[in-house]
RNA sequence: UCCUCAGUAGCUCAAUGGCAGAGCAUUCGGCUGUUAACCGAAGGGUUGUAGGUUCGAGUCCUACCUGAGGAGCCA
């Protein structure tokens, strides 16, 4: 038994392949089976002078993705496109699909509706399953950056009882006659944990019940957060940066085949190496307003807001590497977020935006260690001071400066993919219209 | 929540207000190197729903439903 990922290692050599029918092509007494297995695919050759009379029976005819135990010899040939065919020598049909009910998803176009409707089959196309793996390269490179950098993964809980920052929509789930909610951030937990042992993070899945209805957006979606204590904003935009070009030359380094499969362009992922370039708020604003005068926008920026899309779109793509934004106008970013001491007026905050247009996959600060400016600050944004009384005394017992940041796996994975929608990064994609499959 | 667009065969799409069609898929036949194979034939329709205008509506009008893209918000 092998895998077609394998077969190379087997030249010659008679092996036999748990697999699917991926397409059938015949031509008179020749038929060429393209088996799929999971790994990749491979073309099979059979003759009806070749090969047992019940063999060529069963396998002319045969429905897309009936499943097979298929015996037969590996042969290089350069015709073939993964550089090896598999002359068919037997076959058991597993489960014969049946012609009254075809499998739906021919090896046709579709449209993003039906595709959805049917992502429970969708995933066993060669691009989507490519995806599938490179997603769970970024997952676990993005795990072992921090496993082998000191920190200590600390989980936060899911169901919460009040809202992380009280502005995003949550989705409440009755806990016992209580409303407790979903998790958006596990943030404020890992704050906590950061305090206990140095060096943290979390990754698990956030919920938002935002309607939004962009290519950005899943109401469900993982996040991993690293927390430091003892870490400024220096050093968190340090993280940050590392932290990205790991997790991207890891998937360069391993999928090389798989990216190809989704025809992403290689040399720009290979250009991603820290250092990245760091623009201030205000140098990202003066860059937006010549971007207007010059034609490139149609809002004039008005100094002050956050970035809307089409500003974020536009920064991202005047450079080749992720862009580290940071040092935002305070008055529009989280109630816990610390002043710049060279400027209050400015948060100690700063998003990465993703090259070719991708936009915010990171979003972090370092946090307000004050008691006293913490408190003001959450009376401030009429936040019930109750819900945050555990989280104020990670102020009053022993506070230090301490960052971090949230990076949304999806984003990433459609940036690295290079890919137009989020609800192919994820296996089945959670958004404002759709909780089926 | 707002703006724009789209719903016709299993799928992707055509059809000036005048007989509802093509390609793929399925079935049958042909082809000894096919690469989303090709060639021939057959079956397959409550045109998203409900009203309305009209001699006549897939097409025009109204409402609703569903989906897509975007804004806002965010990762």
């Amino acid at each position: 038994m092998t895998t077609i990922t394998e077969l190379g290692k087997h030249d010659g050599q008679i092996v036999t392949l748990h697999a699917w029918l991926y397409n059938l092509r015949e031509s008179g007494k020749l038929l060429f089976p393209i088996f799929r297995d999971g790994t990749g695919t491979v073309q099979g050759v059979a003759h009806k002078a070749g090969v047992a009379p019940e063999v060529f029976e069963a396998l002319k005819g045969l429905t897309q993705e009936s499943s097979v135990a298929v015996t037969g010899k590996v042969r290089a040939d350069k015709r073939a496109p993964g550089g090896y065919e598999l002359d068919v020598q037997g076959i058991e049909v597993v489960q014969r699909v049946p012609e009254s009910n075809p499998y739906p998803i021919t090896p046709k176009e579709h449209g993003v509706e039906f595709l959805m409707e049917h992502r429970h089959l969708w995933v066993r196309s060669q691009r989507q399953a490519a995806i599938l793996r490179i997603r769970a390269e970024i997952m676990r490179a993005a795990a072992e950056y921090f496993d082998t950098n000191g920190f200590v993964r600390t989980d936060p809980p899911i169901l919460t009882p009040a809202a992380c920052e009280g502005t995003s929509t949550l989705f409440p789930v009755d806990y016992f006659g209580d409303e407790a909610y979903l998790t958006q951030s596990g943030q404020l937990y890992i704050e906590s944990t950061a305090l206990a042992l140095g060096k943290v993070y979390s990754f698990g899945p956030t919920f938002r019940a935002e309607k939004s209805k962009t290519r950005r957006h899943l109401t469900e979606f993982w996040m991993i957060e690293p927390e430091v204590a003892w870490c400024d904003l220096d050093g968190l935009m340090e993280l940050a940066e590392n932290f990205i070009a790991h997790i991207v030359q890891s998937v360069v380094a391993k999928h090389r085949l798989d990216l190809e499969t989704i025809g992403r362009d290689i040399t720009k992922l290979e250009a991603i190496h820290a250092p990245f370039p760091r623009l201030s708020y205000d140098e990202a604003v003066a860059m937006l307003n010549q971007a207007h005068k010059d034609g490139h926008l149609e809002q004039p920026f008005e100094y002050g807001n956050d970035f809307g899309s089409p500003d974020e779109t536009w920064l991202s793509n005047q450079f080749d590497r992720p862009v580290m934004v940071h040092r935002y106008p305070a008055a529009v970013k989280a109630f816990y977020m610390q002043p710049d001491p060279v400027n209050p007026k400015y948060a100690l905050c700063v998003d990465v935006l993703a090259p070719e247009g991708y936009g915010e996959v990171i979003g972090g600060s370092q946090r307000v260690d004050s008691y006293e400016l913490l408190k003001s600050r959450i009376e401030d944004h009429k936040l019930p001071l109750e819900a945050f009384q555990w989280y104020l005394d990670l102020r009053r017992y022993g506070s230090v400066p301490h960052a971090g940041f949230g990076m949304g796996i999806e984003r990433a994975v459609a940036w690295i993919c290079g890919l137009d929608h989020v609800r192919e990064t994820i296996p089945f994609a959670r958004t404002l219209n759709r909780i089926f499959p």
